[in-house]
DNA sequence: GAGCTAACTTGACAATGTCAAGATAAAGCC
DNA sequence: GGCTTTATCTTGACATTGTCAAGTTAGCTC
């Protein structure tokens, strides 16, 4: 046989225990999520789509609400991971915000679903999830260095850092959500205007940074 | 006697007709979103607040997506309708764009449910309710009339109008978001604190926006 | 092997969204 | 006035859902 033994890791299929359910639900969630979104996921459906019995689930996660919450978390994962790879060689720390802006934009527009729930009200209260705050916190601090090594570019004193680090955020997030959200891409525009979007829109606040009027 | 009359606007309460149950739900939907979010809505218990059975609402509403899109268009009237009354008097383009952050952002946060509700995932496919296209747009059109206005100040022909607008846009919308998703009021800050981000924010966008260095 | 424990199942319950059929009353027509 | 029409609201029902309680299976330790 090819395969002689199943390590913790893979599943075992058709038995009574399945081997790893954890992440087959997670999995199965994460692809309802993303195909069908948030409205049309149930619990029993994620357990079907796993050949699981409707409770099996509970084994594994307090409530729904703590399945979505994995899945948000998977999903931050790969957004922080999606900009590392992005500035990765570059120096230029106006450029690195540039590139942070475009990993962010892009995974929210490739996992409209799970953007969505990362940042939507299906998790009410975040904080009551660790992980999930933690592997939140991990784009925000990327972005923040990047704020910080531009602001040592301009010698720049004003405001505070955690302000820019806030409007740096703000403006790719917001570009994140008003073009998943808000209909834009299909009709008023084509696939490569969202790079231009992406680009004009940061470039705009780069541009901005140092350069208060107050 | 008093009120001789019941006009069409006013509630007759104690009769097998409500007299205005369209709005009545809507009101108490509002205030339930607002209140325990949208999360915690069911038709029936607005159905309840409302004192009616729970498939009066079907004589008014399609279905529950359909009350919550009523929603949210009020949602939409009463941002628009806050825009308007802030940059009254206000000259200067740059600063009616400050104004409108200002608007946008303390809408957000006075009424995080709403807002959730007519940005987040509760209403799949917002194009299936014309209305509620509708009042979103003013609010797009005033951003977009003061970036307009600001090009013009600064004889700005650089980028689209389109692509200047959705840079304004996503600022504001994005800090919006983040203030009330991502628990930032309560730990980290004060009261004061979210208008001087508001002023910082769209002041690096101002400041930013006829300066690319594309 | 015996027993322990985690993983899974069946069965049940209350709550929900929604449909079908009936009851009520307000408005229009004579 | 009385009669009919029609919008409004109700009762009753159904499938689906989230979740609990109790039982079953099988892998692990000794």
């Amino acid at each position: 046989m090819m395969a002689e033994k199943t390590p913790k890791k893979t599943r075992v299929s058709a038995g009574y225990h399945h081997g790893d359910l954890r992440t087959a639900l997670v999995e199965a969630a994460t692809d309802i999520v993303e195909t069908e979104g948030v409205m049309a996921l149930s619990l029993r459906g994620v357990a079907r789509a796993a050949g699981v019995s409707q409770t099996a689930p509970y084994h594994h996660f307090a409530d729904k609400e703590a399945l979505l919450a994995a899945v948000a978390e998977t999903g931050f994962r790969g957004l922080s991971q999606a900009m590392v790879s992005h500035i990765q060689g570059i120096d230029d720390a106006g450029d690195q915000l540039v590139a942070l802006g475009h990993a962010y934009v892009s995974f929210a527009t490739e996992n409209p679903g799970r953007f969505r729930l990362m940042f939507g009200p299906h998790i009410p209260d975040k904080t009551a999830y660790p992980d999930l705050v933690a592997s939140g916190a991990k784009s925000y601090d990327m972005i923040k260095a990047a704020v910080q090594a531009r602001r040592l570019e301009l010698d720049t004193h004003q405001g505070t850092l955690e302000a820019d680090t806030m409007a740096a955020w703000s403006i790719v997030h917001g570009l994140a959500t008003l073009l998943i959200d808000s209909g834009f891409n299909e009709e008023s525009m084509g696939a490569p205007t969202q790079k231009v979007l992406v680009e004009h829109v940061t470039q705009a606040l780069v541009g901005g940074l140092g350069r208060g009027e107050m």
